[in-house]
DNA sequence: TTCATGACGAGGT
DNA sequence: AACCTCGCCATGA
C-alpha cells in the first residue's frame, strides 16, 4: 500500500473516512510528554509522503480522546500558524507535560522527544 | 471528474 | 540557517 486509502464504501456509510479513524488510532499511543511528526504518523500507516494529509485529519479531530498536541512538524516546531487559538494551547499542553521550547520556538532535545513505536497497533490497517 | 486547498516534507539557493 | 519551490495526499465543491 502505498497511498493512505479511505475504506468507506467497504462495509456501511462510513460516517468518517476510516483514514481518520487510523490516524488517531496512532496518535492515541504516543505516550505523554513524547512527540511524532507528521511525517512519521503517515510513514507508519504505510504512506511515506502522506505527511499533509495527516496534518489534515488533525485539524478535524473531534473529542478530547486524540492527543493532537503531540504531533508536531519535523523540524520539531507547532505547525499551523494561521490560527491564533490552538498553536499556543499545543504548545501550552506538550509543556504541561514535561516538553521544553527554546527561544525559536524549536522543541528542546527534539530527536529525544520523538517517540519511535517499533509495533504500531491501527486495528485493520496494521501492517 | 477536475481543481484548488492545507496542522507537511525534502531539496536547492 | 532562512527562505523558496515543488511534490504529495485526502477533501470537498
Amino acid at each position: 500500500m502505498t497511498r493512505l486509502r479511505a475504506t468507506q464504501g467497504a462495509d456501511g456509510p462510513a460516517q468518517v473516512p476510516s483514514i481518520y479513524e487510523a490516524i488517531w488510532a496512532l496518535v492515541r499511543q504516543i505516550p505523554p510528554g513524547r512527540v511524532m511528526t507528521y511525517g512519521q504518523v503517515a510513514t507508519l500507516l504505510g504512506s511515506p509522503r502522506g505527511a499533509r494529509a495527516v496534518g489534515y485529519a488533525m485539524f478535524f479531530v473531534r473529542g478530547g480522546d486524540v492527543p493532537w498536541h503531540r504531533v508536531v512538524n519535523a523540524r520539531g516546531m507547532i505547525s499551523f500558524g494561521g490560527e491564533v487559538d490552538r498553536p499556543p494551547l499545543q504548545r501550552e499542553m506538550l509543556q504541561a507535560e514535561g516538553v521544553r521550547f527554546d527561544d525559536s520556538h524549536r522543541i528542546v532535545e527534539f530527536e529525544r522527544c520523538l517517540w519511535r513505536p517499533e509495533r504500531v497497533e491501527v486495528g485493520p490497517l496494521a501492517m
